[in-house]
DNA sequence: CGTCCACAGGAATGACGGGCGG
DNA sequence: CCGCCCGTCATTCCTGTGGACG
């Protein structure tokens, strides 16, 4: 019978340790029932749009906060209830929630907007002009009071402006049937310094500030997940330690803080432990930084890759943008590609450096002009492994450059 | 103390694939 | 099918600049 390697595998997850309960719970867009260390700011923002349930328009809002500070949860969670006492109460009311940096462009954004007011936007093809007017005169027959969640609004405004923010501040003017109010959650404590006054005040008619959670409250976060999480017993407290102190360290991010938790709960499991100590966080951290640096490199475009692999042929502590083109620019020949231009590759080097694959910084070498040193900042290893792997790539990774051979 | 290197990085513009409404 | 508009990627042209060298 034992006749397959998987057999071990499927027996040991089977009879193994269960050391989950549920381990969705531990995923980040999961909304639990409390969230713990913010209730001022939950009743805060309850009182702001309280005012909906008389059929009032509530104040505009902007929250702001670092990642995982809890202010999406908030969000979502006092809407969330809101939502059920406007039934309750009869209140017209209805809310759209976007999160702008996945949702990618201005004109993507009026058509979730628009779409959650009951109209059907092609995907592309209209004007931003166009999706904008559709979506005010749906909006207005609709007779509603619509409360916009605008998350990560930061991400929208610093590559389009804030010509659409303004838009949208102003929508009320013209509705008849329908009011407007919006929530802007930015994680960019210095976003106001990109937007229009104009804007940043009617925007901001109440502010909300959300603190990094500090390591004792990332603890108490954790242990209330974890206890839905997790079977009885199975976290040893030390885990649940480190934990909350790596996600400390890293400004109080929560949404870390779950992430190590939940899969050092899996490296346990899939170690066959029977509970989940100190050791299988680390490993956790390990792990999530690999992925994640896998993922990154696989889907590079093709020039970026190039770029990469130029970065990995000079193998020096630092690199200047002229000498990375010189290699670029011999492996581009090297597979027949068509070059970029210089200055298309120094915006290429900052995309990497804010992946955060390569270290870029601008230093200047006085009368050797003013370049960008750059540095790898992953292992060489991981390269080889990635580009190994793939056959476009495993030549040029032996490719031994020229231009580092004179002298 | 001015020069001048080797780029940085902004602005304007264009090519391209995709999708619309008419 | 056309004319129009979209977003994305890339080029071209450009002005700006920290500081070692002379």
């Amino acid at each position: 019978m034992g006749n397959s390697i998987l057999d071990d595998v499927f027996d040991s997850f089977v009879n193994g340790a269960k050391l989950f309960k549920d381990r969705e719970v531990l995923r980040h867009d999961y909304l639990p029932e409390k969230l713990p260390h913010r209730e001022d700011q939950i009743r805060l923002l309850g009182s702001t749009v309280a005012p909906v349930l008389k059929n009032a328009r509530c104040s505009n809002i902007f929250i702001y906060g670092k990642t995982g500070t809890g202010k999406t949860a908030v969000a979502k969670y006092v809407l969330s209830h809101l939502e059920s006492k406007a039934k309750e109460y009869g209140a017209q009311v209805r809310f759209c929630y976007v999160n702008c940096r996945m949702t990618g462009s201005e004109y993507r954004v009026f058509a979730a907007l628009s779409q959650s007011v009951g109209l059907s936007i092609p995907f592309t093809g209209l004007s931003v002009g166009e999706v904008f007017d559709r979506f005010r005169t749906g909006l207005d027959q609709s007779r509603i009071i619509f409360i916009i969640v605008l998350d990560e609004v930061d991400a929208l405004i610093k590559d389009r402006g804030d010509a659409f923010m303004y838009e949208l501040t102003r929508i009320n003017e013209t509705l008849r049937q329908s009011k407007v109010s919006i929530i802007g959650i930015s994680n960019d404590l210095r976003l106001k310094e990109f937007l229009d006054p104009r804007v940043f005040s009617s925007l901001s008619e109440e502010e909300l500030v959300f603190r990094p959670y500090d390591a004792g409250e990332l603890r108490n976060i954790l242990l209330e997940r974890s206890k839905l999480a997790f079977q009885d017993g199975v976290l040893s407290e030390s885990a649940l330690s480190i934990s909350s102190a790596l996600a400390a360290a890293e400004h109080g991010d929560a949404r870390r803080a779950l992430d190590l938790l939940r899969v050092a709960g899996e490296v346990a499991e899939r170690a066959g432990a029977k509970a989940v100590t100190e050791e299988h966080v680390r490993q956790a951290e390990k792990h999530i930084e690999h992925n994640r640096v896998i993922e990154a490199l696989k889907n590079l475009t093709l020039h970026s890759k190039l770029v990469l692999l130029s970065v990995y042929h000079l193998n020096k502590s630092s690199a200047s943008t002229g000498e990375i083109y010189e290699v670029y620019n011999e492996l581009c020949g090297e597979m027949g590609a068509g070059l970029l231009t210089q200055r298309r590759l120094s915006t290429l080097v900052n995309e990497l450096d804010t992946m955060g694959l390569v270290n870029a910084r601008v230093v200047s070498m006085g009368r050797y002009g003013r370049t960008k040193k750059i540095r790898l900042e992953i292992s060489r290893g991981l390269i080889k492994d990635v580009f190994g792997d793939d056959n476009r790539f495993s030549e040029l990774l032996k490719y031994e450059p020229k231009c580092l051979h004179k002298e």
